[in-house]
DNA sequence: CTGCTTGCAAATAGTTTGCACGTTC
DNA sequence: GAACGTGCAAACTATTTGCAAGCAG
């Protein structure tokens, strides 16, 4: 299954000159098999699991290297950790600020908007490194009963 | 001159039954004045030019108080601390990942979007807490030398 | 074997909190 | 004068860094 895509990653590092180590490759594995979004200390405790030994400090310093050779990505999802996922998974996140729900949508929702900042004041969007705040489906609508 | 805003905001503070101190006139004379967007550092160096004795704590404090009496606002730029204006001046942020100039953008701007949001999966944006990240017009301009 | 990586510990940045004292209404 | 606000110091969270030892290529 996605072993293939854990593969692929380690040949594409190799290809471009850098080391495969085992942190690495318990990085990658670990947000290869992650189902939603990680922060650096979740990561560090799943890839404790199988390697104790590997340091919290490890973690983000590859994270920070994946980052740059844009394998990775992290994002901003409100106060406290960032995010991470793997860079092939592009998507603009909505944060709920009533039930903190995450709901991801692709870039192409935001299609309307780039040419509009791009036409308007000539800013061309490049990243979808934070969320955008608001109400979720179900805060908003009005048969909830919450406070 | 804007002396006008600030007295109005110190009345309805009052009127909401909240006590007016020598730190939260100060703290928003210090936003009121303020040229662009400030750090609640920033702030505090400010305050304490005339204040030298209110704590940055003190600071944190209020700007947590103003911010639930919903007359101050924060919003990200990206890493770093957050920057703090005041609620009336409500506006998007666009920052340039190159150049790290902030263009601050009417929430006119985001009309499109919220619709799309809003219809495509029942999400209501609610705040500018984020800023958008991407090339500014400088940075993108196909005639700019920088490397 | 050479240089990139790592583990560890300690430093850093930004923000929050407990407590005793001071001030506002 | 009761309740709320403040100063101070210390805690806290998330992340970064210096250094010596380890491992990949």
């Amino acid at each position: 299954m996605s072993n293939d895509r854990l593969q692929g990653l380690l040949e594409s590092l190799r290809q471009r000159g850098q080391r495969v180590t085992t942190a690495r490759r318990a990085l990658l594995s670990a947000l290869d098999q992650a189902a939603d979004h990680c922060s650096a200390d979740d990561l560090a405790t799943e890839v404790a699991r199988l390697h104790p030994e590997i340091h919290r400090a490890t973690i983000y310093r590859n994270l920070e290297t994946l980052r740059r050779l844009e394998v990775v990505e992290h994002t901003h999802l409100g106060h406290g950790p960032a995010v991470y996922h793997l860079a092939d998974q592009i998507h603009q996140h909505l944060v709920c600020e009533k039930c903190a729900s995450v709901t991801e949508v692709p870039p192409t929702a935001l299609k309307g908007l780039e040419q509009t900042l791009k036409h308007d004041y000539g800013f061309t969007i490049k990243s979808r490194h934070f969320a955008i705040v608001g109400l979720c489906a179900a805060c908003t609508s009005p048969d909830q009963a919450a406070s």
